[in-house]
DNA sequence: TAGATTGTTAATCGATTAACAATC
DNA sequence: TAGATTGTTAATCGATTAACAATC
């Protein structure tokens, strides 16, 4: 009887951290480095080496005491983590600027990613191929997802069209969104989006640098008293 | 004399609830709604009532007991927070599709940012405009920087660049910088970088796929038996 | 008034960091 | 061996949630 403490689902934060691992562990393997420490990946991320260690042990990975973990091994073994091994199909919705440009990004296939169609409205699109993805009408979508079983949706249509476009997704067969439109999409439970909001993004950088710009400005004011 | 304090900087999780704040608010001041609770709010965004009063509460405003904040005031108070009432300049490096496909949100500006410049090493692209930000050639970005107090910088050139450029920026007077580039940025201490790693992401989301496909799998294994 | 809501203090929870034994 | 590093347990820290008094 497996126990339900098995199933606890991986923390988000390691998730987000993973990926840089896996970056500089690429790099490292083709410079020819054999073995990495914890405390190499520390350096190179700016990350606790103890932090490093328990995200590499939740991913099943070990390694030996003073010589570290087999960079290729170690490598390979969070790319399986994430699931990144064996690429998983994609579609996309909203063949605009942003949608092109994604459509461009050959690199996803690495990521375990692959955008096998493209979906739109406009006529002047549809039928033609971006980046050798074919762009199709909207209204072929729910034929096609079914018969595909493709399970992970893009979402790159204005914001005013999302939430009726991420609902036809899901009513067809889509359980992961992700969402580039500036807005909370409204989804039944069970289904996982990721909102990529762009607009405030920048806007949460900014306003940092505005932090920041305001107490060296205060810190100016001080001296001159 | 200011107490040390006074300067603790604002959570990062706050920072990233806000916008959303701010979005549902104007949506409810469009419909004509006076007054809001934090359980409006928490009804369209999904997260427990208290931390949006915390959010709020560290934004500064405050509301009436019983009747809620107003709408208006309260989407005109969290901008001010967040340091969107007035536009900051930005300019943009790697005019791709992505760069350009950036710089055609005209929305940025809602967010309190505004691209003034795009620079690029391609002569195809130099001299032109691009959603009306025009384009010039990298070598003027030095000079320009220094001249128009530019503290916002956006990264969107391939990855092998993403370094050199970067550090160019910072030579220049750029605090912050939008990087796009898949790699974790080596930059001097108090410089401020917000990786917009679109591959991870996206990687991340199809992880998270993968588990849930993964536990249905074994969900339909174990009725099996 | 009664009930809803704010604002705040205390409790809980989870993630990070520190400490340290085991190991090569 | 000595020193570095892993792996793990305990302590700390910060963010979220719960509890509740104040208020309209």
């Amino acid at each position: 009887m497996i126990k339900e403490e098995t199933i606890r689902s991986i923390p988000e934060p390691t998730l987000r951290r993973v990926p840089s691992y896996c970056q500089v562990l690429l790099g490292l393997a083709e410079q020819g480095q054999e073995y990495v420490s914890c405390t190499q990946l520390s350096e190179a991320l700016h990350i606790d080496p103890t932090l490093i260690r328990k995200d590499i042990a939740l991913a099943g990975a070990t390694g030996r005491p003073k010589v570290g973990y087999l960079t290729r091994d170690l490598h390979r073994q969070l790319e399986n983590f994430l699931g990144w091994n064996n690429a998983r199909d994609a579609i996309l919705v909203g063949a605009g600027s942003l949608g092109s440009a994604l459509m461009g990004y050959k690199a996803f296939d690495q990521y375990g990613v692959n955008i096998v169609m493209a979906f739109d409205t406009d006529p002047e699109k549809v039928g033609r191929k971006i980046h050798d993805v074919p762009v199709l009408p909207l209204t072929r979508m729910p034929n096609l997802l079914e018969r595909m079983k493709v399970h992970l949706g893009i979402l790159t249509v204005p914001a005013e069209y999302a939430q009726t476009v991420g609902e036809l997704m899901v009513m067809n067969g889509i359980l992961a969104i992700w969402n580039f439109a500036p807005l909370a999409l409204k989804v039944p439970e069970g289904i996982i989006v990721q909102n990529e909001d762009l607009f405030s993004s920048l806007g949460i950088l900014s306003s940092k640098l505005a932090a920041v710009l305001k107490n060296e400005d205060d810190h100016f004011k001080e001296g001159e008293r």
